[in-house]
DNA sequence: ATGCCTCAGCTCCTGAGA
């Protein structure tokens, strides 16, 4: 099972993209984020004709995410549960795993796909409302944890000491950085900035994660980071970052 | 030095992203 996540920043202009790589790279799973569209105008047809299931959760101008997949969405929940939010961040879903007789409870994989607010900077409004999203969601993940533990996080984050102590913290909760469980290349990054040539300098970040449970770890057989969109034109200023999770 | 690019929208400037 190949899960994937990808910020489009805008939907709109990089659906072309997104069915190009999804052509090329059949994933069962894609977790979108920055749609940047409300869900009246998702391009539902446009998926459903290149394979994918999609259930929406957007929003006008900012933010929005999504979930593809080869294989009907279950129990689809919107935003963090008892955490209220008028921006639409988050989407979680149930997908069926090929059942195996040694393990017949973990027939599916529970998937979060999560665009992590960017906070501005320390002091600011919007990085108080971080800090407070950022406790919603661990709160929630300790439950989620408990009742799916085959669980993975598609999220973005970035870099003060206490936005590093909210990632250390919800990585403690029990979930690992599927990047690092791999040897990868120096310097490697999932977002660079469009401006002053990013890309072609490779100055980025790596903010493009995807954490699996504790129950998932050992099926993980890779994960990679595919810089190809990043040189389309127009292409987003994220690349996907995709795990390969193998069946037992 | 907080712009350099890109996107959306009450669109020819502004806010936000990271």
């Amino acid at each position: 099972m190949k899960l994937a996540t990808w910020n489009v920043n805008s939907l709109t202009v990089r659906l072309p993209q997104v069915l190009d790589w999804l052509q090329a790279n059949p994933v069962d799973v894609l977790a979108l984020q920055e749609l940047k569209m409300t869900d009246d105008k998702f391009p539902m047809a446009a998926l459903a004709q290149a394979g994918y299931h999609a259930q929406c959760f957007g929003q006008k101008t900012y933010n929005g995410v999504a979930l593809l997949s080869r294989t009907p969405a279950q129990d689809v929940v919107k935003n963090i549960p008892g955490f209220d939010d008028d921006m639409a961040r988050v989407i979680s879903a149930s997908f069926a795993v090929a059942p195996s007789p040694a393990k017949p409870d973990m027939s599916s994989v529970r998937v979060i796909g999560a665009y992590f607010p960017n906070g501005q900077e320390p002091g600011s409004d919007k990085f108080d409302y971080k800090m407070a999203w950022l406790e919603g969601l661990r709160s929630w993940i300790r439950t989620e944890l408990q009742t799916y533990p085959q669980l993975v996080l598609k999220d973005q984050i970035h870099c003060t000491d206490e936005e590093r102590y909210h990632l250390q913290a919800l990585i403690a909760l029990g979930l690992h950085d599927a990047h690092r469980l791999f040897e990868q290349p120096p310097k490697s990054y999932s977002w660079w900035d469009y401006r002053d040539f990013g890309f072609k300098r490779n100055r980025g970040l790596r903010i493009d994660h995807i954490l699996v449970s504790h129950a998932l770890k050992p099926r993980v057989s890779a994960c990679w980071i595919d810089k190809t969109p990043r040189k389309n034109e127009r292409p987003s200023d994220h690349a996907p970052v995709v795990v390969d999770i193998t069946e037992l």
